[in-house]
RNA sequence: GGAGAAUUAGCUCAGCUGGUUCAGAGCAUCUGCCUUACAAGCAGAGGGUCACUGGUUCGAACCCAGUAUUCUCCACCA
C-alpha cells in the first residue's frame, strides 16, 4: 500500500485553496436561497496576522463554510481597515528612516507615500488569511478608504450634520502628544503609574503665610489659575477671598471655594488648572477663571509657561520640582500611585487638553442601539456582555470624531476668509452654501482634520454592499442585515455599538443578529499574547508544523464563547492528532478488498447502531452550533469519529487479516465516511476535501467538492439498538478488563457465558466474540461456578480462566458492590419513605427513585447468589 | 470608588429551569501492548470535601447571604 502512514497537510492546502478559487466556491451573488452573510471585522492594513486574527477567522470560517453546504448563499466579506492613527504613524517612522520629514511635506505628497506603502503591505493579513483556509468572497474585498467607501463616510457626516448630531466645539479632549491628535475616549488606556505627589507651598500675597497644594504636575503651575479650597474646611477659613503668588513666576491668584474639593485629600488644597485638567477646565467654567494653556501640540512648554519654554512635559517636571526646592517651595515629596491614560495607538501619555473639535451627540443615536440589545433583536454572546453594553449605552458622552491627521477621510467642511464655515460635499457645494448664507465665499479652504476611523468603521456592513450611497442596490437587500458579527469584546463599544447606531440611522435595522464576542488568546501564564512580550508563536509557522486543520481544530477545541483562552501548542498537537485519525481511517477502508457476499447481521446492527448514533450526535451539534458552543460541537464531532466510528464501528465490521469485506457493508462504510467528511468539514476543510476526492469514494465532477456538499441532516435514532450496545460495549470492555488486570494476553481468546435475562444478543454475540476476543460464547441459565464474574446491567456474564480464580479476591470484589447497592438502596429508600418528598416531588422523580430502587434491589439479589455460590 | 463575571480532577472546561449515576469530557498521568489503519496509535485504570462559612429546601455543584481569591469593564479625586 503507497499511502503515507500520516497526513501530510502542505501538498493538501495549496491544491485545494486554488482548487477553490478557480471554481469560484468563495464567490456569492444574490439569488432565491436564504441568505447567511458574515462580515469580517476588518483587520488594520498595517497588521499581520496573531493568535487573535486566528481565532477570530476560523470561527467565521467554520459559519461560513457550515452555512454553504446547509444550502444557504453564504457571503463573507473580507477587507481591510485603513487605521488612521496606527498607519500614519507606520508612514511617518517609514519616511524618518529614509530620512523624510513630514512635516516638510505637502498633504498631497504625504498621501501619495501612505497609499504606496499600502499597496506595498495592505494585502499581507489577507494573505494570510487565505493560508488560513478562509472561505471568504475575495472578489468582495474592501478598504475603508476605497473611493465608494469614503464617499459613503462623507455622506454620513453631511446627513448627520444636517440631522443636527454634529457640531463644533471647544472642549477637553484627550490629546496625543504623539500622534499629535485628538483621541476619543475609547482610544484612551488608562494605567496606574508610580508617580510623585509634589506639595508646594504657595505664599499668600502681602503675609508670611502660605499654604501648600498637593499636585502629581507641578510644570502646570505657571498656567494656574486659582487655589481652591473647600468652603466649610475650618483650616483655610482665615484665607478666603485672598490671594496667593505663584512660586517661581510670581503671578497673583485667587483663593476660591468650592464643594467639589475634598477635605480629607491631600492638604484639601486644589490648584486649579484649567487648561490642564479636565476638572478643572470645569472649575474653571464655573467661576469664570482665566484659561492659560501652557503646552503645544507636542508636549513641550509654550511660552505661556513663562520658563523652560521648549522643554518636554517630562522634562519640565523634574526640573521644576528641582527649581521648586531651590527656592525652597516644595514642603514634601511623597511616592504616589495613580491611574494615568495612554494613547491606545501611539502609547503616549495622554494630555487633557482644551481644543476645538469635531463632535458627534450621542444621547438620541444611542437609544436604538441600546434597544435592539435588550429587546433581544440582537443577541451578544455570551450573554454576559449585555449589562456591560448597556450600562455603557446608558452612559455614552459624545463622541470626539474629528483627528488632526492626514490618512483618513477629510471633514467636508469648509472655511472663508472669516474662518465661517459650512458643511458641504464639494467646494462648489461649499460655495454655494456660504453664498445662500451671504456669507463670504472667495479663498475658501477645506478642513484640514480627517475624522476617527471608527466612523468609517460604523458604515462597514453597510457599506460593503454600498448601502449607504445606494441603499436601494439588489445586493444590499439581499444581504443585508447580515446574521453574525464576530468580534473581539474589547471593541464591543468602539465599533459594534456604533455599527449598531449607524445601521439604525440609515435602515431602520440592526445590522446583525448575532455578535459573537470571542476571548482574548492568552499564553499559559495568562498574559495576553502580543508581539511586544514575544509570547505569541507565528500562527503562519503553526500552521507549517501542525497543519491548518490542525490548528483551526486546536484554536477551537480550547475556546468556548466569550471565555479567555489559555493557548498551548499541545492543542495543535490534538489537532494535529485528530487528523491523522481521519486520515488512517481512510488508509483502513481504502486496502479493503471486497467480495460479492451480503452482509451478516452482526454487520447490519453495526450499521444501524452507528448510523443511530451518527444521529444522535447530530442533534447535539445542531443544539451546539444553535448556542453557538463552537468547541463542544467540535469535541461531540471528534468523538464521534474517533470513538464511535474508528474504535467501535470500524473495529466491528473491519474484515479478518487479509479477508475481503462484503460488498453491502463496504458501500454501507463508504456511505458514513461521506457523511463524517461533511461533518468535519466546517472545521478541517482542506484533509476533508483531500478525502472527498479519493476514487474510493467515487467519480467526482469538477465541482462536486465537499465544500458545498450537502450538510448531513437528521434521521432515524433507534434507542432500544443504542440502550443494547452499551451493554454490549460494557461486556467487552468488562472482559478486557479481566484480561488486564490478570494479565492475560490478548491473544489468548477466552470462554464467556452470559445469563441473558433480558437483551436478545443473537445480533451483537459475533461483535461481542470480535472485539472481546472470546473463545465460545454461551447463554447460560445458571451460575457458572469458578468463574470471573460481572454485571452489564442486569445480564449477569462468566469468565472462566484456566486457573482456578481467587474466591477471597471474587468474595471482596462482590461483596464490596453490594455494600455500595446497600447504601444506593438507604439513600433511595429514605427518600421514597420521606413523606414530603412524596407529597412535593414530581411524580415521574418519584417513579424514577422506584425504578432506581427496584433496578438496585435485582442486582443485588444476582450478587447475593453470586456470593452465596462463591462458598 | 462603582459594576459584572469567575472559583468543579494535574491542566482546559461541561454540568440547560435544584431531583436518573456520593459529578462528566478532552488533554495529561499510570499499567499492559510495535495486535496485519494509525505509537501522532490500541486496550485498560486511577484521579474531585464542586473555593470557604452559614441559610432556604424533603433534596443544593446548582438558589440566597457573607468571606476569600482571581479576572474584566467603567470612573476626573488633585
Amino acid at each position: 500500500m503507497s499511502i503515507a502512514k500520516t497526513y501530510n497537510p502542505k501538498e493538501a492546502e495549496d491544491k485545494w485553496y486554488s482548487y477553490w478559487m478557480e471554481n469560484g466556491f468563495f464567490r456569492s451573488t444574490p439569488d432565491e436561497r436564504e441568505p447567511y452573510t458574515i462580515v469580517m471585522p476588518p483587520p488594520n492594513v498595517t497588521g499581520v496576522l496573531h493568535m487573535g486574527h486566528m481565532l477570530n477567522n476560523t470561527i467565521q470560517d467554520v459559519l461560513i463554510r457550515r452555512a454553504r453546504m446547509q444550502g444557504k448563499n453564504a457571503c463573507w466579506v473580507p477587507g481591510t481597515d485603513h487605521a488612521s492613527i496606527a498607519t500614519e504613524a507606520k508612514v511617518v517612522a517609514m519616511l524618518k528612516e529614509q530620512g523624510i520629514d513630514k512635516k516638510s511635506l505637502s498633504r498631497e505628497d504625504f498621501l501619495k507615500h501612505a497609499w504606496e506603502w499600502k499597496e506595498k503591505y495592505g494585502g499581507i493579513i489577507l494573505k494570510q488569511l487565505e493560508k488560513l483556509g478562509a472561505s471568504c468572497d475575495w472578489e468582495r474585498t474592501k478598504f475603508t478608504m476605497d473611493a465608494d467607501l469614503s464617499e459613503s463616510v462623507i455622506d454620513t457626516f453631511i446627513k448627520f450634520y444636517k440631522e443636527g448630531y454634529i457640531y463644533r466645539g471647544v472642549r477637553m479632549v484627550n490629546w496625543d502628544p504623539q500622534g499629535k491628535t485628538a483621541l476619543s475616549d475609547e482610544e484612551v488606556i488608562r494605567r496606574e503609574v508610580n508617580q510623585k505627589l509634589y506639595y508646594i507651598r504657595y505664599n499668600i500675597k502681602d503675609s508670611n503665610e502660605f499654604i501648600i497644594i498637593a499636585t502629581t504636575r507641578p510644570e502646570t503651575i505657571m498656567a494656574d489659575a486659582a487655589i481652591c479650597i473647600n468652603p466649610s474646611d475650618e483650616r483655610y477659613t482665615h484665607l478666603k477671598g485672598k490671594t496667593v503668588i505663584i512660586p517661581l513666576i510670581n503671578r497673583e491668584i485667587p483663593i476660591i471655594e468650592d464643594e467639589y474639593v475634598d477635605i480629607e485629600f491631600g492638604t484639601g488644597c486644589l490648584k486649579v488648572t484649567p487648561a490642564h485638567d479636565l476638572n478643572d477646565y470645569a472649575l474653571g467654567q464655573k467661576h469664570n477663571l482665566e484659561i492659560i494653556d501652557l503646552l503645544n501640540d507636542d508636549g513641550t512648554l509654550n511660552a505661556h509657561a513663562q520658563i523652560l519654554v521648549g522643554e518636554d512635559r517630562f522634562i519640565a517636571r523634574k526640573k521644576i520640582a528641582k527649581l521648586l526646592e531651590e527656592v525652597d517651595q516644595i514642603e514634601k515629596i511623597e511616592d504616589y500611585k495613580s491611574q494615568v491614560g495612554f494613547s491606545e495607538r501611539t502609547d503616549a501619555a495622554i494630555e487633557p487638553k482644551l481644543s476645538m473639535q469635531w463632535w458627534c451627540k450621542m444621547d438620541k443615536l444611542a437609544q436604538p442601539a441600546l434597544d435592539y440589545v435588550v429587546s433581544g433583536e440582537v443577541n451578544l454572546i455570551p450573554d454576559k456582555f449585555t449589562s456591560s453594553y448597556k450600562h455603557w449605552m446608558e452612559n455614552v458622552k459624545d463622541w470626539c470624531i474629528s483627528r488632526q491627521l492626514w490618512w483618513g477621510q477629510r471633514i467636508p467642511a469648509w472655511y472663508n476668509e472669516k474662518n465661517e464655515w459650512v458643511v458641504a460635499k464639494t467646494e462648489s457645494e461649499a460655495i454655494t452654501e456660504f453664498e445662500s448664507q451671504g456669507k463670504v465665499s472667495s479663498n475658501i479652504r477645506q478642513e484640514e482634520d480627517v475624522l476617527d476611523t471608527w466612523f468609517s468603521s460604523g458604515l462597514w456592513p453597510m457599506s460593503v454592499f454600498d448601502g449607504v450611497r445606494n441603499p436601494e442596490n439588489e445586493e444590499f437587500n439581499y444581504y443585508y442585515p447580515t446574521n453574525d458579527l464576530v468580534t473581539a469584546p474589547e471593541i464591543l463599544f468602539f465599533w459594534v455599538a456604533r455599527m449598531m447606531i449607524m445601521g439604525h440611522e440609515y435602515t431602520g435595522k440592526a445590522p446583525f443578529k448575532n455578535v459573537y464576542l470571542t476571548g482574548i488568546v492568552r499564553d499559559k501564564l495568562g498574559r495576553k499574547m502580543s508581539k511586544s512580550l514575544g509570547n505569541s508563536p507565528d500562527p503562519i509557522e503553526l500552521m507549517a508544523q501542525y497543519g491548518t486543520d490542525g490548528v483551526r481544530v486546536g484554536m477551537l477545541l480550547s475556546s468556548p464563547a466569550g471565555n479567555d483562552l489559555m493557548f498551548d501548542v499541545s492543542y495543535c498537537e490534538q489537532g494535529r492528532n485528530f487528523a491523522n485519525k481521519i486520515w488512517n481511517a481512510f488508509r483502513l477502508v481504502k486496502g479493503w478488498e471486497t467480495a460479492n457476499t451480503p452482509a451478516n447481521e452482526a454487520q447490519k446492527t453495526a450499521a444501524k447502531w452507528f448510523e443511530s448514533k451518527f444521529n444522535a450526535t447530530l442533534i447535539e451539534i445542531e443544539d451546539h452550533f444553535n448556542h453557538y458552543r463552537l468547541s463542544d460541537a467540535l469535541m461531540s464531532t471528534y468523538k464521534l469519529v474517533w470513538d464511535d466510528f474508528c474504535a467501535w464501528y470500524l473495529e466491528l465490521v473491519k474484515p479478518a487479516y487479509q479477508a475481503p469485506i462484503e460488498m453491502e457493508t463496504f458501500e454501507v462504510v463508504k456511505g458514513f465516511f461521506k457523511r463524517i467528511l461533511t461533518l468535519v468539514h466546517p472545521f478541517m476543510p482542506f484533509l476533508s476535501e483531500e478525502l472527498w476526492h479519493d476514487e474510493l469514494f467515487g467519480e467526482r465532477d469538477v465541482k462536486d467538492c465537499i465544500i458545498v456538499a450537502e450538510y448531513p441532516k437528521g434521521g432515524n435514532i433507534d434507542q432500544k439498538i443504542i440502550k443494547e450496545f452499551t451493554f454490549v460495549q460494557q461486556i467487552i470492555s468488562e472482559v478486557r478488563n479481566i484480561r488486564n488486570t490478570k494479565q492475560i494476553s490478548p491473544k489468548i481468546a477466552l470462554p464467556l457465558a452470559i445469563n441473558a435475562t433480558e437483551i436478545d444478543f443473537t445480533n451483537y454475540q459475533e461483535s461481542i466474540i470480535k472485539l472481546a476476543n472470546i473463545e465460545q460464547l454461551t447463554f447460560v441459565q445458571e451460575k457458572v461456578a469458578g468463574a470471573v464474574s460481572f454485571l452489564a446491567g442486569k445480564e449477569e456474564c462468566y469468565v472462566a480462566l484456566e486457573e482456578n480464580i481467587d474466591v477471597d479476591a471474587e468474595r471482596e470484589r462482590i461483596t464490596k458492590e453490594i455494600d455500595y447497592l446497600k447504601g444506593f438502596l438507604f439513600s433511595v429508600d429514605k427518600k421514597l419513605s420521606n413523606e414530603r418528598f412524596v407529597q412535593n416531588a414530581k411524580p415521574e422523580i418519584i417513579q424514577n427513585e422506584q425504578n432506581k430502587k427496584a433496578d438496585a434491589e435485582s442486582k443485588m439479589k444476582i450478587l447475593a447468589e453470586s456470593l452465596a455460590s462463591l462458598s
